[in-house]
DNA sequence: ATCCCGAGGG
DNA sequence: CCCTCTGGAT
């Protein structure tokens, strides 16, 4: 995709959505870091129904440890990975607390140490809860980086970098939530519903079969 | 490259 | 039935 339709395809999306937020239900950033955690591979929506639960049973990093990986597993048995899942949510509560006095650090190494947490999920975290203009690239973003010619690349960190000098300075830090929407509700993985897609003459790939 | 792993959609 | 969902650790 050319440069002008680049800025074209964010303006649209800009348009259609001045101000794009994540569909996780969250409280605090200590709570957005835990939804993120427990949504890979897994809907916002069946996070959410988790969550609240969880979130009501244990909102802090202390409650989470008192609850306790068997506590947590409880509370989110209905996600894929849980027992993955509750172990690295309350690692995570501990190394907060020890080297973070509890608070999430607007750091990426120190994001990325903690239990659970790689690049993608850290920046996020680093996005969502400080506004930092960085990509996270998840399976929506590949996809669709990819099919429509945004920004292609062989793995998530090529695209990651590709999105980063492709997409215009001033649109970077909505970027993210704009592309999850549109992989997650017109780009679909299966059958792209590319009849209703608002950026569709700038596609590379429209509604091919492939 | 493989494992983890439930729910919803087609 | 198979595929997909805001991946990460080994």
């Amino acid at each position: 995709m050319k440069r002008e339709a680049i800025r074209e395809f964010f303006r649209r999306l800009a348009e259609a959505n001045p101000h794009p937020t994540t569909e996780l239900e969250y409280g605090t950033p200590y709570q957005l870091l835990v939804a993120v955690v427990l949504s890979a591979q897994a809907t916002d929506k069946s996070v959410n129904l988790a969550t609240r639960k969880l979130f009501a049973a244990a909102p802090t990093p202390e409650a989470m440890i008192t609850l306790g990986e068997e506590g947590v597993a409880e509370h989110i048995k209905t996600i894929g990975l849980f027992r993955n899942k509750a172990r690295n949510t309350v690692a995570l509560s501990r190394q907060l607390l020890e080297r973070h006095g509890g608070e999430v650090p607007h750091d990426r190494a120190a994001l990325e140490a903690l239990p659970g947490v790689g690049r993608k999920t850290a920046n996020v975290v680093l996005n969502t809860v400080f506004g930092d203009p960085v990509m996270a690239v998840d399976t929506h973003i590949f996809r669709l980086s990819n099919r429509t010619g945004l920004a292609p690349g062989k793995d998530v960190l090529a695209v990651e970098q590709a999105l980063m000098h492709r997409v215009p300075k001033d649109y970077l830090k909505d970027a993210h939530h704009w592309l999850i929407l549109h992989g997650r509700y017109v780009c679909t993985a299966r059958k792209p519903n590319c009849a209703a897609c608002i950026v569709r003459d700038l596609c590379e790939f429209r509604d091919k079969t492939a």
